[in-house]
DNA sequence: ATGGTCACG
DNA sequence: ACGTACGTGACCATT
C-alpha cells in the first residue's frame, strides 16, 4: 500500500503565509483551512495514496524542550489568525475521514519519521508531504518526500537527494549538524556554512568520523580549528538534527484509508466556514438534495405550469412576491414565484409583465434583467422592493458569489426539501422570505437602507438602460483604423527581428525578455515571479541601449489598441450597430460600477494615437453626445471628509488644486510655482488618494526617496485635516474591521489584523482610499439616478448611455443638446451638498472624441 | 487557470 | 530583509 503522511503544521503554515487573508461573515479567518484542503486534494491527485494519515504537533512542550533549553526557542507562537484556525481545520478533516495523528512529546517530524521507517520494514511505499526540507533525511527507497513550496512542488527520491546535495539522505543531518539551523536553534559549527559543510561531508560521511580522525583529515587548518572550538555543539547538533522515529504512534497503514463520514455535514460545515469552491472541490456538491437539509427540514411546495391570470390575483391580494425570472436576451422564458410559501412556475409572459406593472412588493435578485426586460418591452416596473444580490453586495462587497445557494448557506436559510431533483431548483425562493428578511435586517443594522432603496435599486434601472440603448460605432472606422495599425504592426515586426538579428514572438514577455537581456545583453534590472520583467517602465529605461526597444514599445502601443480596442470592439458590435456593454453592479470592493465585454470605461484617452478611437465612438444621426465629467471629485470628496480647512478655503477659492497644494508643499506663493511643481504635487494629491508611500511616490515622479518624504510630510503639515483624518480613519477601520463611505457602503478589511506587514500595510492603505473613491462612487450614482429623472421627468428624448466613474455620456437629439448640457452639469453638481462645490464640466459633439472636453 | 502587460478613472 | 499607491477588465502566452 501506499501511505500519503502530512506535515499537518508545515503545510497549514504555508497556507496561512501564502494566501491572502480570507475570512466568512464571522470574522473567521479561513485562509489557511482553505489553502490546507486545497493543497491535500492536489497531493492526493498527484501520488495517489490508498490511505493518509496527517500529523499535527501537540502544543506541550516536547522531548527535545528538555534536552536542549534552547531548542526552537526562536520560533514564535502560532499567530492569532492561525491559531484560530486550527480547530476548525482539525474537525473538517475529521469529517472528511482523515485521521489526525499526534503524539504527546513528540513533534509532527517525528510522526513522520516514525511512519518513514515503519514502512520501510512492512513493505510499503510512503510519501511524506511537507514545506519543511529538514524531513529530507527520510527519504529512502520505501519513502519519498514531496515538498511543497511557493513554486513547483518536488518529489525528493534518493537519486534526486544525491543530484541535489552530493550525499545521501541520512548524510543531510550530517550537513546540518555542521552548518546549524537557526529556526530550529540547532547551533552547528560557528563559522562553516552549508557550502563547508556539504564538503566536509561528501568526503568523510559522518561528524563522528570527522571528530574521531579530525589530525589527520586533509582540511585547512582555519577548518580544523573551527571544527574544534564547536565540537560540543556539533555532536549536539547531530543529536537534536536527527529525526526521531519511534514515536508511539500507531502505523498500521490499513487503519488510515479514507472513509468519508457524512459528507452533508462536510458540505454544511465548508459552506458555514464560506468556503464554497471546496465543496466542489472535494466533490460534495453531487450531493442528493435532502442530504444537504437538515432531517427536520419542510418539504417544498411547488405547482408547475401554474396558470398566469389566477397567480396574478394571488400574488396581488397577498401584495407582496417572491420572483424569479429566467430572462435571456430580454426575452422572457419562465418565471417563477412564491407566495404564501408555495412556488408557482408560470411561462405566462403577459401575467408576468402585469405582474412587473402590479404594486405588488416585489422581492427578487437580479433587478437589472428585470428593469431591462420592462424597458425593451415599453413599460415601467413597479414595487421592487428588493434585491438579495444588491443586499448581499452592500453587506459584503468582498464577495465574489452571491448565488442563492452560497447566500442561503452564508445567512444558515435551510432550504426546504425538494422532492424530485427538477424541483431542486426552485428551493432557494421558498427560503426567499427568511433570506430576504435576514439580509434586509442586516443591512438596516448597518444603516444602509437608503444605499439600498435610493440608491441601488433605481441605478439598476439606469444601468439597465444604458445597456439596453448601448453606443453607436463608425465600424467601418475602426476597421479602416485596424488595417492602417495592422499594416504598421507588420513592418514593425520586421523590423524587430531585423534589429534583433532573430525571429521571436514579440508578445511573449517570456520570449522577448530572452532575446532581450540574454541575446542583446541589455542590462535586466526588475525581475517578476518568472523571469525578467518587460514592462513599459523597464522598457523606457533601455531606449537609449539599443534601437529596438523601442520598437518594441511602439509594437506593444499598436497591438495594444488593434487587438483590444479594434478587433475586441469589432466582434461586440451589435446587430443594431451599436455596442452593449454590461455593467456590473456588485464587483468593485469600493462601491464603483465595472463594464464588461466590452469594457467601455478604459477606452484609451492619454496618447494622440489612441484617443483616435473615440472617434468611432459617436451620436446616431441628428444627434449629439453629451458629456459632462466631474472636477477633482475625489479631492473634493476628501476636502470634505477630512474637513481640512485648507483644502476647504482651495476650492472654495476656485483655486487650481495641484498649483494651490504645490504652493503649500513648496511653501512659495502661487505666481512663482513652475509647471514642475505643480506636476509634483498632482502626484502627491493621488498618492494621498491611494493611501501614499514615500518610495512609491518617489519611483512615480522620478525624485529622491528622501525628497518624496519631505513632500508628503510637508502636505500633511500643511493641510493637517488630512493629516487627522488619515490617522483617524485607520485607528477605525481597525476598531471596526470595516470601513465605509458618507453614504454608509462598507468595506471589511480583514488585512488590518494580518500578520504580515505587507498585508497590513495594504489594508492600511484601502482604508484610507476606500472612503474617499466609494463617496466619489455613490456621488456619481445619484447623479445618474437624478439626470435620468429628468430627462425622463422633462419628457427628454435624450439618454445616459456611459459612466466612467467620473463622466456621464448622455446621447441627446441636437435641439435637445444645450438643455441636456445644462440639465446633466446641474443634476452632477447637485447630486450631493458638500463643504467644498462641486463642479462638473460639460461639452458636446458628434463622437466621443469631440464631446469630451 | 495564472501571470504579465497595459488600457482607463 | 522585503516590497511598495487605490480601483477595474481584456488580451496573450503559458501551464
Amino acid at each position: 500500500m501506499r501511505i500519503l503522511v502530512v506535515d499537518g503544521n508545515s503545510i497549514v503554515n504555508r497556507a496561512f503565509y501564502g494566501i491572502r487573508p480570507l475570512t466568512n461573515k464571522d470574522g473567521q479567518f479561513t485562509h489557511a483551512i482553505y489553502g490546507f484542503l486545497t493543497m491535500l486534494k492536489r497531493l492526493e491527485r498527484e501520488e495517489n495514496p490508498d490511505a493518509v494519515a496527517i500529523a499535527f504537533d501537540l502544543k506541550a512542550p516536547t522531548f527535545r524542550h528538555k534536552a536542549y533549553s534552547g531548542y526552537k526557542a526562536n520560533r514564535k507562537g502560532m499567530p492569532q489568525e492561525l491559531a484560530s484556525q486550527m480547530p476548525p481545520l482539525k474537525e473538517l478533516l475529521g469529517l472528511l475521514g482523515y485521521r489526525l495523528v499526534t503524539c504527546e512529546g513528540y513533534e509532527a517530524d517525528d510522526i513522520l519519521g516514525t511512519f518513514a521507517y515503519a514502512c520501510e520494514h512492512n513493505e510499503h511505499e510512503c510519501v511524506i508531504a511537507t514545506g519543511d526540507r529538514d524531513s529530507l533525511q527520510l527519504v529512502s527507497d520505501k519513502t519519498a518526500v514531496h515538498l511543497c513550496t511557493n513554486r513547483d512542488d518536488i518529489l525528493y527520491t534518493p537519486e534526486l537527494i544525491m543530484e541535489t546535495y552530493g550525499v545521501t539522505p541520512k548524510e543531510l543531518i550530517e550537513i546540518k549538524a555542521i552548518q546549524g539551523d537557526s529556526s530550529d536553534n540547532i547551533p552547528g559549527v560557528a563559522g562553516i556554512g552549508p557550502k563547508g559543510a556539504g564538503d566536509l561531508i561528501q568526503k568523510y560521511h559522518s561528524v563522528e568520523y570527522i571528530y574521531d580522525h579530525i589530525d589527520e583529515l586533509d582540511i585547512k587548518d582555519g577548518v580544523r580549528r573551527k571544527l574544534l572550538a564547536s565540537k560540543e555543539n556539533a555532536l549536539l547538533s547531530r543529536m537534536l538534527g536527527e529525526i526521531n522515529c519511534s514515536a508511539p504512534v500507531d502505523t498500521d497503514v490499513t487503519k488510515y484509508v479514507v472513509e468519508p463520514k457524512d459528507r452533508a455535514a462536510c458540505a454544511r460545515y465548508m459552506a458555514k466556514l464560506e468556503l464554497f469552491s471546496l465543496i466542489d472541490k472535494f466533490g460534495l456538491d453531487e450531493l442528493p438534495p435532502e442530504e444537504m437539509t437538515e432531517d427536520d427540514s419542510e418539504t417544498l411546495k411547488i405547482e408547475r405550469n401554474a396558470d398566469g391570470k389566477l397567480l396574478l390575483e394571488k400574488i396581488k391580494s397577498a401584495g407582496k412576491v417572491y420572483l424569479h425570472a429566467d430572462i435571456s436576451n430580454n426575452e422572457l422564458k419562465s418565471f417563477s414565484a412564491c407566495v404564501d410559501g408555495t412556488v408557482y412556475l408560470c411561462d405566462d409572459a403577459n401575467a408576468f409583465d402585469e405582474l412587473l406593472t402590479a404594486p405588488a412588493e416585489k422581492y427578487t435578485r437580479g433587478s437589472k434583467r428585470l428593469f431591462a426586460y420592462a424597458d425593451a418591452h415599453g413599460f415601467a416596473v413597479n414595487s421592487l422592493c428588493f434585491d438579495v444580490e444588491l443586499a448581499a453586495y452592500l453587506l459584503q462587497p468582498s464577495e465574489k458569489d452571491y448565488s442563492d445557494r452560497n447566500l442561503c448557506a452564508a445567512y444558515e436559510i435551510a432550504l426546504p426539501r425538494a422532492e424530485s431533483a427538477e424541483d431542486e431548483p426552485f428551493a432557494a425562493l421558498a427560503a426567499y422570505d427568511r433570506l430576504c428578511d435576514k439580509l434586509w435586517t442586516e443591512i438596516k443594522a448597518n444603516e444602509q437602507e437608503r444605499l439600498l432603496t435610493e440608491i441601488e435599486l433605481p441605478l439598476a434601472d439606469v444601468l439597465a438602460r444604458m445597456e439596453n440603448l448601448g453606443f453607436a460605432v463608425d465600424e467601418q472606422g475602426i476597421r479602416d483604423y485596424g488595417a492602417m495599425l495592422s499594416s504598421e504592426i507588420d513592418a514593425l515586426e520586421q523590423e524587430i527581428y531585423r534589429s534583433a538579428g532573430c525571429e521571436f514572438n514579440i508578445n511573449s514577455p517570456k520570449q522577448l525578455g530572452k532575446v532581450l537581456f540574454e541575446d542583446l545583453g541589455l542590462p535586466a534590472k526588475k525581475k517578476t515571479k518568472s523571469g525578467y520583467s518587460t514592462n513599459a517602465e523597464v522598457l523606457e529605461g533601455l531606449r537609449y541601449e539599443h534601437p529596438v526597444v523601442d520598437m518594441v514599445l511602439n509594437y506593444r502601443t499598436l497591438t495594444k489598441l488593434n487587438s483590444t480596442y479594434c478587433e475586441g470592439l469589432l466582434k461586440v458590435i451589435a446587430p443594431d450597430g451599436r455596442i452593449h456593454s454590461s455593467f456590473n453592479q456588485t464587483e468593485t470592493r469600493t462601491g464603483r460600477i465595472s463594464s464588461t465585454e466590452p469594457n467601455l470605461q478604459n477606452i484609451p484617452v492619454r496618447t494622440e494615437l489612441g484617443r483616435e478611437m473615440r472617434k468611432f465612438f459617436c451620436a446616431r444621426e441628428g444627434w449629439v453626445l453629451v458629456d459632462a465629467d466631474y472636477s477633482q471629485i475625489e479631492l473634493r470628496v476628501l476636502a470634505h471628509i477630512a474637513q481640512d480647512e485648507n483644502m476647504i478655503q482651495a476650492f472654495k477659492n476656485g483655486e487650481d488644486i495641484h498649483a494651490s497644494t504645490a504652493s503649500q508643499v513648496f511653501n512659495l506663493p502661487p505666481d512663482m510655482i513652475t509647471p514642475l511643481m505643480r506636476s509634483r504635487a498632482k502626484a502627491v494629491n493621488f498618492g494621498i488618494v491611494y493611501g501614499i508611500g514615500a518610495y512609491s511616490l518617489a519611483k512615480d515622479i522620478g525624485v529622491s526617496n528622501k525628497e518624496a518624504k519631505q513632500y508628503i510630510e510637508s502636505y500633511l503639515a500643511h493641510y493637517s485635516g488630512v493629516d487627522a483624518y488619515m490617522k483617524r480613519v485607520v485607528e477605525q477601520a481597525k476598531a471596526d474591521g470595516y470601513v465605509e463611505t458618507m453614504f454608509g457602503r462598507r468595506r471589511y478589511l480583514p488585512e488590518l489584523s494580518s500578520g504580515k506587514h505587507m498585508l497590513r500595510a495594504f489594508g492600511e492603505r484601502v482604508a484610507r482610499n476606500m472612503p474617499i473613491q466609494g463617496t466619489a462612487a455613490d456621488i456619481i450614482k445619484i447623479a445618474m439616478i437624478r439626470v435620468q429623472n429628468r430627462l425622463q421627468s422633462e419628457k427628454l428624448k435624450a439618454r445616459l448611455i456611459l459612466q466612467v466613474h467620473d463622466e456621464l455620456i448622455v446621447e441627446a437629439p441636437q435641439d435637445e443638446s444645450l438643455r441636456v448640457a445644462m440639465l446633466l452639469q446641474e443634476e452632477m453638481e447637485n447630486a450631493v451638498s458638500l463643504s467644498v462645490p462641486l463642479t462638473a464640466d460639460a461639452a458636446m459633439g458628434k463622437t466621443w472624441y469631440d464631446a469630451k472636453g
